[in-house]
RNA sequence: CGCGGGGUUGAGUAACGGUAGCUCGUCGGGCUCAUAACCCGAAGGCCCUCGUUCGAAUCGAGGCUCCGCAACCA
C-alpha cells in the first residue's frame, strides 16, 4: 500500500514560558491521533519540538541574566519533562530550531524560495516607542502613539528588511483552498482565514538586522541579516524531515509527500499555519499540509488565564493534585481535555470541573466497573480465556476528524451499559440459585470489559493497559484504579 | 456600519427545518457484586421582537448581550 505513512505535528511552543495547559492539550489530541495511527499499521512520523530564537527569548535570556544557550537549553527541558509527564507517544520527534540541521534546512528553504524570486528586499520602516523602549507594530499604536505612552514620541526610522512576497499567494492559497474543502477543520476557521485572504495580503518582513538582534538563523548570503522567527520557526515541520532531502526514501517523500501531514494548533496560529506557511511552501514548490487542525482556547473562570489573576492552571498541577488518588494522573488530565473540553470551540477549565468529572467518570464511572466485575469474576472462579484481549485494533473510520470527545463518549456509553447489564443479570444474586448462567453472563462481561480497554488504548494508556493486565491476570484491583476525590 | 464566534432546563453543552439529546446537580424508587458506588424513573429549557414555512432552537430582518481577533503578537 502507497500510504502506509502518517505524518502529525503540533506547533513548536515559544521557549519563554512555563508549558501551558492548552499545549498540553494540543500535544495529547495529537498523541491520540498518532496512537492510533500506529495502531492501525501505519509508520507514524510524530513531531513536536521548541522555537527558541527572536527578540523575545534573547531579552528573556538578558532579563534573566543567563547566556543565551543556557537560557534555551533550560527551557526546553521543560517541554521535554511535559511529554513524558503526559506519556506522550514514545517515537516522536523533539526539534529544537536552534538544531544544526534546522538551522541549515531553514536557510535551504530560504534559498530555495529566494532564487524563485519570492523574497526581495525593501525599506521597512520601525516604530519605536521611547517609554517603553520598544519596537511597536502599527496595531498597537493608537492615532500613531503608544498606548501606555502618549505624551512620548514615536521615532520612526527607515530599515533595510527581506520581504516574502505573500501578495503573489492570494490566488494560488484560494485555489487551493477551493480544491481542499477539509484543508482547514473546523469550517468556521476555515471560513475565517478564507475571507482574510480575500481581503488582500501584504508582503511580510523575514528578516532582522543582525546588528539589533543577532539571536536567529543567519540569512544566507547576507552578513546583515537573521531571519525573522517566523521564517525559520515554520520550517521545522519539514526540516523535521531531513528536508531538502527529498529522494526517494527519505522521510520527506513518506511522510510529507504520501504521509498525509496533518498539523494541529491554537486558533491563534489559524494564519500563520494555514496562509503564511502554505504559501511558503507554494513559494518553495513543496506540497500543501493535507489538514490543519484548529483548537480553541482554555479559558478559566470565564476569563483568560493570566498570572496576575493568578487563574493559571498548569498541567503540573493537575498531575500533581491527582497523584494520591491515582497511579495515573496523567490519565486523568488526558480524559479531561479530550472529552469535556470542546474540540474546537473556546472552553471553560476549573479544577472543580475536572474534580467533579473525575468523580462521576473515572472514580464512580470507570473505576468501580474494573472493582465490581473483576471482584467477581475472582469471588466465583469465573473460567474465561484470556484470548479475549486479541482484539484487532479497529479503526475508527466513521468518526469525524479529530473528534476524540465522540470517540471517548462511545467507550463511556459501553461503561455504563455494562453497569446497566450487571444491574439487570445480577450475577451476585444468581450465582447462588443458577451460578452456570451467573457465570456465562459474567463471560459476557468481561469481554466487554476487554473491548472497553482496548478502546481506552490510545486515550488513557496506562489505565487500559492496567486493566489488561488484570483481565489477562485474573485479578481484582488491589487498591481503586481511581479513588474518589471528595 | 472592521472581522469572527456565541446567548438552549440550576451549571456545562449537543442537535442546526419535523418528538430538544448528553454530563453534572436535584427529587422519587430499586439493588447490594463494587470506590457511600451501580441501575430505573421524575421535575425543569430554546435572549427579545417581527417575518418565511404545513411546521423554526434550526432560515431571514431588527434589537439586546457576552467573547475573541484586528497582521508580523507563538
Amino acid at each position: 500500500m502507497s500510504d502506509r505513512y502518517r505524518y502529525i505535528t503540533t506547533t513548536l511552543p515559544y521557549v519563554n514560558a512555563e508549558p501551558h495547559i492548552g499545549f498540553a492539550m494540543e500535544i495529547i489530541r495529537a498523541d491520540i491521533y498518532a496512537r492510533m495511527q500506529a495502531n492501525a499499521g501505519f509508520n507514524v512520523f510524530f513531531n513536536t519540538g521548541t522555537d527558541e530564537h527572536g527578540q523575545k527569548i534573547y531579552d528573556y535570556a538578558q532579563k534573566a541574566n543567563t547566556p543565551i544557550e543556557e537560557y534555551v537549553n533550560k527551557h526546553a527541558e521543560n517541554f521535554h519533562t511535559l511529554i513524558s509527564t503526559l506519556n506522550i507517544y514514545s517515537d516522536i520527534y523533539f526539534i529544537r530550531t536552534t538544531d544544526k540541521n534546522h538551522v541549515s534546512s531553514a536557510q535551504a528553504f530560504w534559498r530555495r524560495v529566494r532564487d524563485n524570486g519570492y523574497i526581495y528586499k525593501n525599506t521597512y520602516q520601525s516604530k519605536y516607542c521611547v517609554g517603553c523602549e520598544l519596537e511597536k507594530t502599527d496595531s498597537e499604536l493608537v492615532d500613531g502613539k503608544c498606548p501606555e505612552h502618549p505624551n512620548e514620541e514615536i521615532k520612526f526610522t527607515d530599515e533595510e528588511n527581506y520581504f516574502f512576497k505573500w501578495s503573489a499567494f492570494q490566488k494560488p492559497l484560494l485555489d487551493f483552498y477551493s480544491s481542499h474543502p477539509n484543508f482547514v477543520i473546523p469550517d468556521f476557521r476555515f471560513n475565517e482565514i478564507k475571507a482574510f485572504v480575500e481581503r488582500g495580503l501584504n508582503d511580510f518582513s523575514i528578516s532582522r538586522l543582525k546588528s539589533k538582534m543577532s539571536w536567529g538563523v543567519p540569512v544566507p548570503d547576507d552578513d546583515e541579516h537573521v531571519m525573522y522567527v517566523w521564517f525559520d520557526a515554520l520550517v521545522n515541520y519539514i526540516s523535521t524531515l531531513g528536508w531538502p532531502d527529498e529522494g526517494d526514501g527519505s522521510n520527506f517523500s513518506h511522510f510529507w509527500k504520501n504521509g498525509n501531514p496533518v498539523q494541529i494548533c491554537g486558533k491563534d496560529n489559524l494564519r500563520q499555519q494555514t496562509a503564511m506557511w502554505q504559501a511558503m511552501l507554494m513559494a518553495a514548490g513543496l506540497p500543501n499540509t493535507s489538514n490543519i487542525i484548529i483548537d480553541g482556547f482554555i479559558n478559566s473562570g470565564g476569563q483568560k488565564m493570566s498570572k496576575s489573576l493568578g487563574n493559571v492552571i498548569s498541567p503540573y498541577d493537575i498531575i500533581e493534585e491527582y497523584h494520591t488518588f491515582t497511579q495515573f494522573p496523567e490519565d486523568v488530565l488526558r480524559y479531561y481535555l479530550v472529552r469535556h473540553v470542546a474540540p474546537f470551540e473556546d472552553s471553560d477549565v476549573t479544577k472543580e470541573k475536572i474534580t467533579e468529572c473525575y468523580n462521576s467518570h473515572l472514580a464512580n464511572g470507570l473505576g468501580n466497573l474494573v472493582s465490581r466485575l473483576m471482584n467477581m469474576i475472582v469471588a466465583y472462579n469465573v473460567i474465561y480465556d484470556s484470548d479475549i484481549l486479541n482484539i484487532p485494533p479497529k479503526v475508527e473510520d466513521d468518526l469525524p476528524m479529530f473528534r476524540f470527545d465522540l470517540y471517548a463518549e462511545s467507550i463511556w456509553e459501553k461503561v455504563g451499559a455494562l453497569d446497566a447489564f450487571i444491574a439487570e443479570k445480577q450475577p451476585f444474586k444468581k450465582i447462588k440459585e443458577n451460578p452456570d448462567e451467573a457465570k456465562s453472563d459474567l463471560v459476557y462481561a468481561i469481554g466487554e470489559l476487554a473491548h472497553i480497554s482496548k478502546m481506552l488504548e490510545p486515550l488513557m494508556p496506562r489505565t487500559a493497559e492496567t486493566i489488561m493486565k488484570l483481565i489477562k491476570e485474573k485479578k481484582k484491583p488491589d487498591a481503586p484504579l481511581f479513588k474518589r476525590k471528595d
